[in-house]
DNA sequence: AAACATTGTTTCCTTCAGAAATTAACAGCC
DNA sequence: GGCTGTTAATTTCTGAAGGAAACAATGTTT
């Protein structure tokens, strides 16, 4: 009942707090951490052996009393790791360092949704984001009900896939050990750790664009939970296509605001044009825009009063009109959160597809780091060396 | 940032697993915590000489091969917890044993609520309830936000107090080490570790009543968060107090569905009468009911797609006409449970106020176990001994 | 009685991290 | 330049904790 409390080693935490805060002094990661210095120090030393981390010293920094603090970095080239997200019709890959920057991203058509070809496109472009640099890991995301722990797709709709050993299949095809995430999970644990998120331990990201999705971090810990899509929100509203009623996805995805904009203009239009129209001021069309600025405040609400995170990040295509329902979402999240959730702070971000497949990335980062070790096609292998 | 991470000692797992799940023998114990059977019989000595455990063959036990299993027994006698619940008008006290059972129950009503007076009168009752016997901790439940760690109440607004240090108040007028906590975070406590909640790492309690309360666990850990009530499934709906719009607690509290047919029958109900006219077959009473339980039905849905627990209790005075929309509360859950959500489990269960109370005494008796040790006014002595 | 299966214990060992003393590397000051 | 004060980092020692594996205990089965 508590087995699974997770034990982080002194070298995990050290460089976690490097990785995330660097670059910081041993004395930082002291407090930061919560370890003593001289177990800081003990833990340093490996790391530094092994070409994770380097000693620079900081010069422009302000003379001060005292020795000087000798920052420590970690080496962005000790390892790269490959991140892919999957579409119905694209494969997004990148190489991201052993700091979550992406250095190279590759675009690719899917032609084919079975399962054998998008592991050949996937493969192909792994070899050629590979080619010369040190792999780690690979991490996939896709949408749908994906096990990490297994690496089984249970079920994805977009690529109509069902029971898939997706990390197995994708290892074999690429000889890389290989991690497999829901997309929007994937996309929260890279904000939790490199984007919006660092600094709370308590985290929610939600995506509006093709569906309403929604990545929860409690106590550090990523939940394998947050089917906000499909949370009712209106007892007496549209069918959605889950069987569900007043759905938030069919109140506020993409899809819903263009047929509402289409509908109340007369034709059918493209996204860029419903946007612009609301911009110029057509009431009609602002009017769409701001029910479903409500709806996904309400949404956020229910978030924030169930979850309690310190900080919600809301991103998506969606965001891409943001302005036209800013105002009805922060209303809609400020009217319905109770108590203490009303706290929570809320922040906007533009989150293109590279951070999708980069979001893949840095679920390898951290399963490396951590050594949960769960990658399908590891050797098993540590790899954070702890002599 | 893996700070938090709580390690928890071979004794507390020991004991925790033989509270939960006993009696044991050891090498379930060792099964159970993942321990190694060194580990276990370690810490199980120093808790047999302290008196919290004692060996006791199962006379009743099919004869098997091998050496004959030793079960460990709790000694329920070895400490008593006292459990407070504050309503406006009314406190209630058990005394509990350390394996949960309550003992001794005290009802007494409150003339003022007052922040004095109510500590006199749990003063009074906690001098009553503790007489000749060796009570660890004292727990005080209440509804509103309660902070566990420093002891405040910061806001109940059915006593209409604000920002009490409710626990130092109590523990100087009972000189007990004190702790508080919100009511049903404490109820979902109580019932994790002793009820309907045995077994799941994951778990939710929803209380349907004067208001609508939600305690969750994940990953064994009480998150301070939950807020349910206000979670808007209509956007359209009634106002509610807290100044939101279609809250949960607006559509399905028990004073909305008594007004709800006390209007439609023209006269003011009662509770027990409106069950009654329910039960009977007046349709415009049973659809008030029925309006209500697809409301309950889709917050139970908001929480098994948001948070996917693997259970979830449903609780609270309402339960008492629970036939009369039982049916609704189970199909809106089941509508609007998406993909993972769906295998969420749905328990309902009476839980009388003395239950509530229990509660309290158990976050005692969890505090005493995992020695958190924020009970207030405590000696810090560690009281299960390490050695 | 001998073989066997299972439970529980002991001994030894490794790992890990903290306490506290110590060393390192500066700035400021006379 | 040498002393002092200050902060950073390291070293050494120590203790706690739990695992591996051999071993003891206690029954059943044959």
């Amino acid at each position: 009942m508590f087995a699974m409390v997770n034990v982080v080693s002194a070298a995990v935490q050290v460089f976690a707090a490097v990785l995330r805060h660097g670059p910081i002094s041993r004395v930082e990661v002291t407090a930061r951490t919560g370890l003593s210095p001289a177990a800081v120090t003990k833990a340093v030393r490996p790391l530094v052996d092994a070409g994770y981390l380097v000693e620079r010293p900081d010069d422009r920094a302000p003379a001060r009393l005292g020795r000087p603090a000798m920052p420590l970095h970690v080496v962005a080239e000790r390892a790269y790791f490959l991140g892919v997200k999957l579409t119905a019709d694209e494969v997004i890959a990148v190489r991201t360092d052993l700091c979550g920057v992406t250095r190279e991203a590759v675009h690719r058509p899917l032609t084919s949704t079975a399962v054998a070809d998008v592991i050949e496109v996937v493969a192909d472009v792994c070899r050629g984001l590979a080619v010369g640099h040190d792999v780690a890991c690979l991490g996939v995301s896709l949408s749908g009900d994906v096990l990490r722990d297994t690496g089984m797709v249970r079920f994805s709709p977009f690529l109509n896939w069902r029971d898939v050993p997706l990390a197995d299949l994708v290892s074999a095809a690429t000889g890389l050990p290989t991690l497999i995430e829901n997309d929007v999970r994937a996309l929260t644990v890279a904000e939790h750790w490199f984007g919006a998120g660092v600094g709370v331990s308590s985290f929610a990201l939600v995506t509006a664009g093709t569906g309403i999705g929604c990545g929860l971090v409690v106590n550090d810990v990523l939940l394998p939970a947050g089917e906000l899509g499909h949370v009712a929100i209106d007892v007496d509203g549209p069918e959605c296509y889950c069987g569900g009623r007043g759905c938030v996805e069919a109140l506020a995805a993409d899809r819903v605001v263009l047929a509402g904009c289409s509908a109340v203009v007369g034709r059918q239009l493209t996204m860029a044009e419903a946007i612009s129209l609301g911009r110029s001021g057509d009431p009609a069309v602002h009017a769409v825009f701001e029910r479903a600025g409500r709806a996904l405040g309400l949404a956020l609400a229910a978030v924030a009063n169930l979850v309690g995170p310190e900080r919600i990040v809301l991103t998506g295509e969606a965001v891409g009109g943001y302005d036209l329902y800013a105002d009805q979402i922060r209303q809609a999240l400020a009217a319905q959160a109770f108590g203490a959730a009303a706290a929570c702070e809320l922040v906007v971000r533009p989150l293109p597809f590279d951070e999708w497949a980069r979001g893949a990335a840095v679920v390898g980062i951290q399963d490396l780091i951590t050594r949960s070790g769960a990658a399908r096609g590891s050797t098993g292998a540590v790899t954070l060396p702890a002599r």
